[in-house]
DNA sequence: GAAACTCGGTGACTAAGTCACCGAACCGGC
DNA sequence: GCCGGTTCGGTGACTTAGTCACCGAGTTTC
């Protein structure tokens, strides 16, 4: 049970932390919060992956980013300070484990610790700047490229296991979109595609 | 020379900014930052109007906030503590004043004052819901109501002094989309349409 | 092994973005 | 006033993206 911001608190609250924090598991597929929910305290994630994700009117979903392993749940803290409420979802990606901070001991953490703060200033920089480039990429860039850039972040030995539908929940895109473009890229001999599964060849 | 986060501070830290922290006048047109600047202190702005804009690889822009009378630049913050550059435009829209709060200013008023952190957490919060809704908006929101949205909130008297090109950048789109979105609204006598003036008739 | 469900493919259409070009309105000189 | 340069808006032709409707193949369930 260690989570990078809490290991450079001062002892005490450390201590603290540790005898009243508990780790809660998270399977995966789990719903932390939905848009609408109050913020219940400050995610501390300590090991799986957590998707942020919105659902537009129409009903098309996009990814905003993703949480992992001694990542801070930056979209709470903003809820948990001006009492508003959530307008993403989380949802548990791959099992994963967290520390719920509430809001009373976070408080104390912040005045206590300059390093503490400096290093929950710094997320929520990171996550800032995540979004600043997503709205870029959402407005400008081609769809094409988009996809194949996806594709090659996550083309470990060749084989992705994944459906056009999750792809196109990722880009923020219909389904149909995906399909198409990746059955043009089969044409020109750069995938082999079949039932939940894409096989990149270069 | 006041700014709402420094009314909240203890009178030692809240003399030491009356002191030591200048007006910065900011005539209208000026670049703040720009894109790959490092980060100079935290400006809190006084008065007026600046835009934090960014530009895409082929050249187009979208508007992604405004910040007004009393507010604070959040990007600042994330460049500050962790050392990035920025990423974004903010440029002075309407005459405005700001102050430059330095970082180790800055840190000594996150260390002794709960209010001041709420307040700059707060802020932050804000900003990432608007750049969620922002992508949001982006991806799956058709131009036409963006449009007649973007115009009824700033249809004051009915009569908008603006250009095309400036519309176009505000929603992150071409010129010609908003000029042929336009044109159709002309045609269906919801506006009237003169060189860089738009009458709104409803 | 049949029914229900998920997944992918596709045609037809609409919306949005790009490219090229043109003419009208405006501005700054003289 | 008028001339030349600049900004602004309009438009056709085309490409890319998103929507709608539908179908058939693969998978799961019982």
């Amino acid at each position: 049970m260690k989570h990078p911001v809490l290991e450079a608190l001062p002892p005490l609250l450390r201590r603290e932390a540790q005898s009243t924090l508990q780790v809660m598991p998270l399977p995966a597929g789990q719903i932390i919060f939905g848009p609408g929910d109050a913020c219940q305290g400050l995610p501390l994630v300590l090991s799986g992956s957590v998707r942020v994700q919105m659902t537009g009117v129409s009903g098309n979903r996009i990814v905003l980013y993703r949480m992992g392993a001694d990542d801070i749940c930056t979209l709470s803290i903003g809820c948990l300070m001006s009492d508003r409420r959530y307008r993403a979802e989380a949802v548990v990606e791959a099992d994963a484990e967290a520390l719920m901070l509430p809001r009373e001991l976070f408080d104390r953490m912040m005045a206590a610790s300059a390093a503490f703060r400096a290093s929950i200033m710094a997320s929520y920089g990171r996550r800032l700047d995540d979004l600043m480039l997503l709205v870029e990429e959402v407005a400008f860039r081609r769809m094409d490229q988009r996809l194949e850039e996806w594709l090659s972040t996550r083309a470990r030995q060749g084989e992705i296991s994944v459906t056009h539908q999750e792809i196109a929940e990722e880009l923020g895109t219909a389904r149909e979109v995906i399909s198409r473009l990746l059955k043009e890229m089969e044409r020109q001999g750069r995938v082999t595609l079949s039932r939940g599964r894409i096989r990149c060849l270069d």
